[in-house]
DNA sequence: TCCGCCTCTTGATCTAGATCAAGGAGATCC
DNA sequence: GGATCTCCTTGATCTAGATCAAGAGGCGGA
């Protein structure tokens, strides 16, 4: 597998090494299929800021999220943003239901994917039920996720959203990196204000609340946990 | 298959003769798959009102929506009310994440689902590869619904989430039925407003509103478009 | 025909969060 | 070391939609 970043230099980079291999969709293969499928992704390097795929934009690839988060985000024509979601390492992206993408993806922080031509990549998952049964559940836990957060969206009021956000993105990264107290915020305030269908200012002011009532402590791109159990209690109520 | 009600009375009912056997997921299966298939189901019929499965429940069976209309919702303890979708003919439920269910579904009318006990259904898909895909497809395409439903739930206002509703509404009665200017809506005003964010009295005022300026025309248990093209834009603003 | 029970509509008032406005605190760049 | 950005916070004010309140209209049951 050849990366396609920093330019002119090649890593060889083997699927059975991968950082995301446990935890993504190629958990369901074994190293047979982890040969063949070195055949057909390439690593790729994005920037901060930089957009992997555009809403509306032919989806030609699959990806998997190797290192770093990315922002999902719907834009309304006439910009209003709402955020559907962060990827983190072993997501699966490039589900579209049409031809074309739903959503945008851009990096927030350097990110590394692992891309797949999607006609060699539908072509490889075509026959292979156990690899299919894994997109499935992890189609089935996306759809679980947006499911959530249309209860937070629709039903929940502006300290919710914010516990619940911060008691979610902790848990995540427990997932990955292990349970801690404090947590990194990479995404700015905007970026949580448009997925938590809030103004910036809402945010902040939350925040700053939930400081002052001693429940977090703010801290430039993290915060940490002072009295978890308040915040999970608002995030599930 | 047999059906289990009314009590006593069963009907012989053949997948290959399912009325949803071409929208459904089954639209991928040969005639012998079918039949096998018609050795796993079994018709059920629900009265208005009543519940299919509900959120928490241990999850023992996936459904093929036959025939009338659900709704899908999530509670907070608190009583608050989230309807994530509405099921129509031809819809699969019954993908949890977990053992447990993430949703309620209950009948909005008479329904008739196809019920499939969990072990026996998994075991059938296991080694299909052509109905995994096809399951793909639809929670993809249920994905997609939902990051929609996230913008209007985020990022629009009571106007645009009521025509926004009206439109998909009718779009997808239009995929059933074909198109038609008078849109049916058996679901209360109430269950309007938990899928749109909003109270029972803005959704009123709002379907007031929209009649006023000679948008709509509202009718007990339907709505009929006037300038459908004004619905359009507000929906896709 | 009347009663009780719904669902829906409409009006008056309130408020959570939006909007408008003004800095402050770091970065980055010459 | 100052200029310019960007991001974040805080204050003042406004408003879309919520809440509170009161009917109106339908419908089934006896």
């Amino acid at each position: 597998m050849k990366s396609s970043l920093p330019a002119g230099q090649l890593e060889e980079l083997l699927c059975i090494d991968c950082a995301v291999r446990r935890s993504g969709i190629c958990a369901a293969l074994d190293p047979d299929e982890l040969q063949e499928l070195d055949r057909l992704g390439r690593h790729v390097h994005f920037q901060s800021r930089a957009t992997v795929f555009a809403q509306e934009e032919l989806a030609t690839s699959f990806y998997n999220l190797i290192e770093g988060v990315l922002r999902l985000y719907k834009l309304l024509p006439d910009g209003r943003r709402q955020i559907v979601g962060f990827a983190l390492p072993g997501d699966f992206l490039g589900m579209a239901v049409s031809a074309r993408h739903g959503f945008s993806a851009d990096a927030i922080g350097p990110v590394v994917v692992c891309q797949f031509a999607r006609a060699s990549f539908s072509q490889f998952i075509a026959d292979k039920p156990h690899l299919l049964r894994r997109i499935n559940a992890f189609a089935a836990r996306e759809l679980n996720l947006a499911q959530e957060h249309m209860v937070l969206l629709g039903r929940r009021t502006a300290e919710e959203r914010v516990a619940s956000f911060l008691i979610g993105w902790r848990d995540r990264l427990a997932r990955l990196k292990g349970p801690a107290q404090t947590v990194a915020l990479p995404m700015s305030r905007q970026d949580i204000a448009d997925f938590l269908g809030l103004t910036i200012e809402t945010v902040s002011r939350t925040f700053t609340r939930l400081e002052r009532d001693e429940v977090i402590e703010i801290m430039p791109g993290r915060i940490t946990f002072l009295k978890a159990a308040r915040a999970e209690a608002l995030a599930a109520v």
